[in-house]
DNA sequence: CTGGACATGTAATGTGTTACATGATTTG
DNA sequence: CAAATCATGTAACACATTACATGTCCAG
């Protein structure tokens, strides 16, 4: 499937960028949702570069740091639009190793399993705290207005997503709580 | 991490399993947070015998198919509890691919990003029906009273979480939507 | 002048999928 | 008797993380 090549053609259509800047934003908001290390990255930019979808210019950063700034060819445009354009299933599996442990619940003490779920409830409401501030930040920095011409409006789709997907995992968690308190008597 | 070796135990934590009969579990409602295919999954319950988690009686099944059926051990029972009841952060980054052309929505005309959308919303919208049904089922074999001691609770947990996670996907998809229309005129 | 950020790479290992390979059993 | 399901395994490849490895630049 290859989904890295097509995040970096993305995150290349834009503008160019270095190979670290573009760890840079899998560790801001586009981390939500799809993230690589730079040891992964690397011999992608290698790989994508040889097949003619991006290309890149030596730039001098201070007196001697060489960077490589990366562009997106002809090419990798239309090979990026053919993957953005294209339909695809929702997936049957979504991996969430916390919701592995909830199928497993009856292999725990009933005391047990409330502090699992108390803490992940606490974590997951300090996540969804941190994404409201997020989002509220590019709120003003866009100025209220954000539709879809404007240049922040994907920020704004993964923030509103990532938001409401933290919310609806608290509030799942506090009715699975409730239903285990009211059982305990 | 390992998370397979813990599915496994915590499978195996109920009753003896076959591999065959894992992957059928792994392809059911499990399926929805956590799945693994047979040649992933018969190399771990080998490593696993080895380790001495898990052990085996091989089954005659009808007159010469052989097959092994596993069972945990107290050892295994021991692992499983140490990492049930462990707590781990919220993931920072949860995988979709959807989310990643969302967030690339300005490399995309209008009319394409609409259709893309609504194509998503109705795979979603599918799958949020299915599940729907999937839990009144379950209700109804279960008789209404579902709590912490109930055998079903553990599936009840994943059935609701699986279903408020795509109904808030689709209602996410339809706020998006909208806003694209009103951008339109 | 030092610590943190900037910058790029490779090696080893772990995890997961697809393909290859085989055979028995059950149901229509 | 044919097709679907039951049943188990390995090999090759793809994707991802951790560790190894090095060096520059900038702000306090």
């Amino acid at each position: 499937m290859r989904v890295l090549k097509y995040a970096i053609l993305g995150l290349l259509d834009h503008g160019s960028l270095s190979g670290y800047d573009m760890t840079s934003r899998f560790k801001a908001e586009l981390g939500q949702f799809w993230s690589a290390k730079h040891s992964q990255i690397y011999p992608e930019l290698k790989k994508l570069t040889d097949e003619g979808f991006i290309e890149y210019e030596t730039v001098i950063q201070g007196s001697k740091l060489e960077k490589k700034m990366y562009s997106i060819t002809e090419a990798g445009k239309r090979e990026l639009h053919g993957w953005l354009t294209e339909f695809k299933p929702a997936p049957d599996t979504v991996k969430d190793e916390f919701m592995l442990k909830a199928y497993f619940i009856s292999s725990m003490e009933p005391d047990e399993a409330k502090r699992l779920f108390a803490d992940q409830l606490q974590k997951r409401q300090e996540k969804a705290a941190f994404l409201k501030t997020k989002l509220e930040e590019l709120k003003r920095e866009a100025g209220e207005s954000i539709t879809f011409r404007s240049p922040h409006f994907g920020h704004y789709l993964v923030l509103t997503r990532a938001l409401e997907r933290e919310n609806g995992y608290c509030s799942w968690l506090e009715k699975a709580l409730l239903l285990m308190e009211n059982d305990q008597s």
